[in-house]
RNA sequence: GCCGCUGUAGCUCAGUGGUAGAGCACUCCCUUGGUAAGGGAGAGGUCAUGGGUUCAAGUCCCAUCAGCGGCUCCA
């Protein structure tokens, strides 16, 4: 006799056990036409489950017409059309290819398979596959499930040879892998889930019939629901994740619940793939990567360059007018600097290798040193550093066997990986008082770290790039406010460059982690501050337990481009940590010794990174006042390049960036020119321009021209525009 | 770092083991023009690098380097 209560608070009673159909059925047939699956007391399940005693139900409905889809049911038909997919590679390819793990993603779903050594499946087959997928669709078979005795299932699933499937079962029922023994096989393991006491295995259609894979759904109703899907792309994957473990094909598809909004995704992929800043920053020649210079190093071309000082000089303002001081520092330091930050070794794999002192190497190489125990003394921790850092944090932070005597280790420097150090030594270097808090350093810093080749990409990812870094000196009690002066320039950045979506995620810390760094009531108040902070920026924002870095809590900002990509960019961090490693102090109103508590913070990220963002962003179309040529100048012909010439000297005096065009082309054929460069104004000047001291403005974006206006009145309106770094193109006659 | 794919002119790309190609960009000439490509000519190459197979290699094989996609990673 199950009460079901719906969303809205109504209850049901029905006097035998329902489907979650049955239910959808009961309050009308529309909702009952809609209805691809269900959620029992907030889990998600098929749209069969029995119901058999009270519980909350939602319905999943497939969207309307017009609607977007809810998560819900994009995962249920991702999930579900991972299996036709799979089936339909399994058709065109083989039934040797064995499955192995094929859940939905954010913008799909992918599977994993085992693809045996003499076949292959390439973009070749995706046209074959696709046809097959739409067939499977349009056949409309009921994803049908059924369940089988733990041990029975098992015997079954190897009996088919597939020790994957035996794999996924075995951890479903929480039973250790009889068939996996990697080192992952332990972390698998963790806060388990809860344990099946049973297999389940769907059929796409009739099982003994159809196609049939171990799987614990839910899945749509049947495959018409899917609405539609494709293969995507190709890919490689581990099992387990782990590279030491057999090598899988990773299939990537996706599916919607519509024809039309699959093609709008592709349209969408197109239109990201046309926005990618490698290539439009190779076309407008923003930045150069060099074969000869290195992987993952940015050459900053002087486009490029353009639009990085534009950056840097709208945020130096900035600064100075929250009280920031500037300080220049050089790109290494010794190493003894970072054993004491801890950047050294322990992350020694994610920097570039020290530079040691060539005496110090010849005299090892003149002792016979072997390489091993050259590193052993560059790595090394010096005793005096070991003790110091255990007396004041009263705990173990470097492993014992780094500890060396102080003359058996060898100097050198590293790259910097990050500019803290040097701003934790030059607070250092002074006497502060409280009177002087907070102290605020702020550096273009460039930091240099070692990423795996794979990983870099184009200025997204690279090996040396340069932080709108600072670094806040305060009092505990000025936390709360620094932080709020640093999220309103993070504010002041998104607002200026018109990034109106984006949200905010605040790491805290693992309730149930002694790995933290600082008294609990330190961290109680810097998190609520960071919450609190982040609430008064009115977007939303999550609270992240256990992404606090170890030293602090954090806040990021993920911003949403101009077609709904994700990027996070800034950041800022408490960190109790530094001023303890670093024994900073200031002294207090009661004439005592205090610890400062430092916030990083880098509204910007990385230039690199930001301006990679800002040119996908904009699609290469900058505002004005970044654009690295905002105006140029077309002479109708020769006769008029006097005229044009003196138009650009106005303008450059006005203080713009504006060239002319002194080519031969016909205006049509300059136009076409300047328009590839996107640049924000265009200025044909002929004889009756000339004759009216007037110019004929057109704006980028606009198919037509503007019609002409005074030359002054245009510059005038440049200056402006530039000044207030609108974001949009204004200037009109 | 691992797996797969790719590497030919500044850019985008053709190229069947037998003489290195096109379009755009560039230079020059003609054209002197009113809003998204006028016409012509010229110049431009270590076919990523290094080996190998072959009478002969841009093409086939191996290695290295780099790029792309993904995995893993990201203090």
């Amino acid at each position: 006799m199950p009460t079901i209560t719906l969303p809205d608070g109504k209850t049901k009673s029905f006097d035998k056990p329902v489907t979650a159909a049955d239910v959808a059925a009961s309050i009308g047939p529309g909702l009952a036409k809609a209805a691809i699956g269900c959620k029992v007391d907030g889990e998600l399940r098929d749209l069969s489950t029995v119901l058999d005693r009270d519980c909350a139900v939602a319905i999943v409905t497939a969207p309307k017409p017009g609607q977007t889809a809810s998560a819900d049911a994009l995962f249920l038909m991702r999930h579900s059309a991972a299996h036709v997919m799979a089936e339909a590679i399994q058709d065109v390819i083989g039934k040797d290819v064995l499955l192995a793990y094929g859940p939905p993603t954010d913008t799909g779903f992918f599977y994993d398979m085992f693809v045996p050594p003499h076949k292959k499946i390439s973009t070749d087959h995706f046209d074959a596959i696709n046809r097959r997928i739409a067939e499977i669709l349009k056949e409309d078979r009921r994803f049908t499930r059924y369940e089988q005795p733990a041990d029975a299932g098992l015997a079954r699933l190897k009996a088919e040879g597939n020790k994957y499937k035996v794999d996924n079962a075995e951890r479903a029922l929480g039973r250790p892998s009889s068939v996996y023994k990697g080192p992952k096989a332990a972390s698998a393991d963790p806060a388990a889930p809860p344990r099946a006491a049973v297999l389940s295995f769907y059929a796409t259609g009739t099982p003994g019939l159809n196609w049939e894979d171990l799987c614990r759904g839910p899945h749509v109703p049947s495959t018409a629901r899917i609405g539609a899907a494709r293969v995507m792309s190709l890919a490689s994957s581990y099992w387990h994740g782990d590279e030491t473990s057999d090598r899988l094909l990773r299939v990537y598809g996706t599916a919607f619940p519509t024809q039309n909004e699959l093609d709008q995704y592709l349209v969408q992929l197109d239109e990201a793939k046309k926005r990618d800043h490698r290539v439009i920053g190779r076309h407008l020649r923003l930045f150069h990567i060099d074969e000869d210079v290195g992987q993952g190093l940015i050459l900053w071309t002087p486009n490029g360059a353009v639009i990085r000082k534009e950056l840097q000089t709208f945020i130096a303002a900035e600064l100075k007018k929250q009280g920031y001081t500037e300080v220049f520092t050089p790109h290494i330091g010794r190493l003894d600097l970072y054993k004491t930050s801890g950047h050294f070794p322990y992350y020694k794999d994610a920097q570039f290798a020290p530079i040691v002192e060539r005496q110090a190497l010849e005299r090892l190489c003149a002792e016979g040193c072997s390489c091993a125990e050259v590193m052993h003394r560059v790595e090394g921790v010096p005793e005096r550093l070991a003790r110091g850092i255990n007396e004041r944090t009263g705990r173990q932070t470097i492993t014992p066997d780094r500890v060396l005597p102080d003359d058996r280790l060898i100097d050198g420097f590293m790259l910097k990986p990050m500019n803290c150090p040097h701003h934790a030594r030059i607070f250092a270097s002074a006497p502060h008082s409280y009177r002087d808090m907070p102290v605020r350093l702020a550096e273009f810093g460039t930091v240099y770290r070692w990423e795996q080749s794979g990983e870099l990409s184009g200025m997204l990812r690279v090996r040396s790039f340069t932080q709108d870094d600072a670094h806040l000196f305060c009092t505990e009690d000025q936390l709360a406010h620094e932080i709020q002066g640093c999220l309103s320039l993070v504010k002041l950045i998104f607002a200026t460059l018109g990034m109106a979506e984006y949200r905010v995620r605040v790491g805290l810390r693992d309730p149930d982690s002694g790995k933290y760094t600082g008294s609990a009531e330190s961290w109680d108040k810097a998190e609520a501050a960071c919450v609190a902070a982040a609430e008064t920026l009115g977007v939303a924002f999550s609270r992240e337990p256990g992404e606090a870095a170890f030293y602090g809590p954090k806040i990021d900002f993920v911003v949403k481009d101009v077609i709904g990509r994700e990027w996070q960019l800034g950041t800022v961090q408490v960190d109790y940590n530094m001023a303890l490693r670093f024994d900073l102090s200031y002294i207090g109103p009661d004439n005592a010794p205090h610890r400062p508590v430092v916030i990083h913070r880098a509204p910007f990220g990385s230039m690199e990174r930001f301006c990679g963002f800002l040119i996908e962003h904009f699609g290469g179309a900058f505002p004005t006042w970044l654009a690295p040529e905002q105006v140029r100048v077309l002479p109708i012909s020769e006769k008029s390049l006097a005229y044009a010439r003196r138009v650009g000297q106005v303008l450059r005096d006005a203080g713009a960036r504006a060239t002319i065009d002194e080519g031969n082309d016909r205006i049509q054929g300059k136009i076409k020119e300047a328009s590839d460069w996107k640049i924000p104004y265009l200025l044909v000047v002929g004889p009756r321009d000339e004759e009216q001291q007037a110019v004929s403005v057109r704006a980028r974006g606009t198919e037509k021209d503007l019609g002409s206006m005074p030359l002054a009145r245009f510059a005038d309106g440049l200056r402006d525009e530039i000044a207030s770094r609108r974001a949009t193109l204004n200037v009109r006659p």
